[in-house]
DNA sequence: CGTAATTCCTCTAGTCACTATAGCTTCAAG
DNA sequence: CTTGAAGCTATAGTGACTAGAGGAATTACG
């Protein structure tokens, strides 16, 4: 049983948090080479880099279902990419979405907090702005 | 009991769906006027008001929590706004660092999209970046 | 006035991707 | 041989809803 890994060094080596690495083996993701007598996970150097895959691609926002598809693709490497192709091209567009709404909603609490000049709530542009939302985007949206 | 509104009329005016209406509800946020003797919730404008402001900061990405606070301020409007002030600064704050990884995150995704040239997979560009960082990311992070 | 369609009610469970807790067992070091 | 770290399972909690079941109230029409 040489350099076999315990779920803590697993962790270590990939920064995935031991709770979540049982979390994706019961999700069906990734399973330990066998357990000990003691019941007790060992991991191989297979793991590891099946569980960086994972981590990247969840860093990368891929949802988890998608994370499933694409480790199934890698377990058939013969097989065509386009789908792996056509999964990261429609994540790519999902990222691109939220950032446009994400920077529309920034410049709105720009010109919210911009505002605010100090004195009473009655009279805080923030809390008007909240209240109202003519008030702050005089623009489109 | 004149323009009274029902569950689903304060729904239509604020475009906040029936049962989060009733989420909100639950959460403390936002009471009906009162009840009809067949037990059915009845709204007046103060409470479109309320519900807007509610819809408007969740738009905005507050939190609930953050809500709950700015709608407490808003009930004490004698006092002084630096709170909410500070509250909606630090949201933007959280918006920016978020705008910023999202950034990063497109940059990455359009490096590894962008090199797919299809084939197998075994060959493919898109798998081998998500299995091993370094291939996409050649600069910071 | 009857009835049918629509809207309303409560309650429970499911979503996503973990995270936290409790109570226990196993392992490695001294 | 004992201690303390790390492991185990199982359950519940997070945020902000959403979905569904099963039933009651309201409204519109004939």
């Amino acid at each position: 049983m040489a350099h076999q890994l315990t779920i803590g060094q697993l962790s270590r080596e990939t920064g995935c948090k031991v709770p979540t690495i049982r979390y994706y083996e019961a999700e069906g993701l990734i399973a330990p080479l066998g357990r000990t007598a003691g019941n007790q996970r060992r991991y191989g150097s297979a793991e590891v880099e099946r569980l960086r895959f994972i981590r990247h691609a969840r860093d990368l926002g891929f949802p988890l279902e998608a994370v499933r598809e694409l480790l199934s693709f890698q377990d058939r490497p013969e097989q065509d990419c386009a789908e792996a192709d056509r999964l990261a091209r429609q994540h790519l567009r999902d990222v691109e979405s939220r950032l446009e709404r994400l920077r529309a909603l920034k410049e709105e609490l720009e010109r919210i907090v911009s505002a605010c000049e100090g004195g009473a709530i009655g009279d805080c542009h923030v809390m008007a702005c909240l209240a109202n939302h003519q008030l702050c985007s005089n623009d489109r949206h």
